[in-house]
DNA sequence: CAATCAACCTGGGTGC
DNA sequence: TGCACCCAGGTTGATT
């Protein structure tokens, strides 16, 4: 569920509510945090600035420490006033300032927060890969990355050491897009079919964004609401509906271990 | 180094 | 309604 979309949705407004504000206690409810209630304790940390990296979103705290999460599939991040009504499958809630929580709630528990120092912190951004929105997704730099790989291009979009921030459904869809087949060979496209896709990845990206996310199942941003972009993608999760560019229908088959869908008509290499 | 695969978990949907 | 079974938007670490 959340991709780069759907987490930089509640990094700005996480970012806009929260800097500035104390860490005031830490309440964790499931044993697999409880690394969380370290020393030194949370507790009295200031938020510096809330950004994403890739599907990851990066609290800045002073003295140089990070807490970085990830909500995996089914994880949401909210922001609540303490009297808010109770929030299902609740993980952990930092109370802060002005009476306000931050809580990860995550039925499937794959979701992680975990505290780093600033050597980590460099390591983890040098090993993710190029920012969709920043001046080095460029197709010459994204052409090289693929350069000699023989993986599927769906397989290598979802490579977050590759591209930062791209998943399952926008992965599908920028593919559509560009026109390029998701199982053709990383390696072999043309410049131009990179430069498309290039284009594609911005373009979905930025329709994801502007829509409020994609809500499939869970996904909810840092208000609890859920975004309205499903209504906008043309062929995730649409198999044997018309191509919405040719009409032929849309094909579901597994490429690399992830569902995935596209027009066998139109995106033929 | 690159590719593949299992593991991590639980809820929701489907079919009997 | 109950239950077994299958599926899920992601990442990591072990293995080939």
């Amino acid at each position: 569920m959340p991709e780069l979309p759907e987490v930089e949705n509640v990094a700005r407004r996480l970012r806009e509510m929260t800097v500035g504000l104390t860490i005031r206690s830490v309440d964790v409810l499931d044993s697999k945090l409880d690394h969380l209630l370290c020393e030194p304790s949370l507790s009295g940390a200031t938020i510096q600035d809330v950004v994403r990296h890739g599907k990851f979103l990066a609290l800045r705290l002073d003295g140089a420490r990070v807490l970085l999460m990830h909500m995996m599939m089914s994880g949401r991040i909210l922001l609540r006033s303490a009297d808010h009504p109770p929030d299902d499958y609740l993980r952990v809630a930092f109370i802060l300032d002005r009476q306000i929580q931050i809580r990860f709630c995550d039925p499937r528990r794959f979701g992680t927060a975990k505290l780093i120092g600033p050597g980590e912190y460099t390591d983890f951004q040098s090993r993710l890969g190029i920012e969709p929105f920043s001046t080095r997704f460029t197709t010459t730099n994204i052409a090289r990355r693929f350069e000699s790989r023989t993986v599927a291009i769906k397989t290598a979009l979802l490579n977050q050491s590759i591209v930062a921030g791209v998943g399952n459904i926008y992965a599908d869809e920028a593919l559509w897009r560009a026109r390029v087949n998701p199982l053709f060979p990383a390696g072999e496209l043309k410049r131009e079919q990179v430069a498309s896709l290039v284009r594609a990845v911005r373009r979905v990206l930025r329709d994801g964004l502007k829509s409020g996310g994609t809500t499939f199942s869970r996904y909810a941003d840092a208000d609890g609401r859920p975004g309205t972009n499903q209504l906008n993608l043309n062929v995730f999760r649409r198999p044997g509906q018309p191509c919405p560019r040719c009409g032929a229908p849309v094909e579901g088959k597994s490429i690399g271990g992830r569902t995935s869908h596209f027009c066998p008509y139109c995106q033929q290499r």
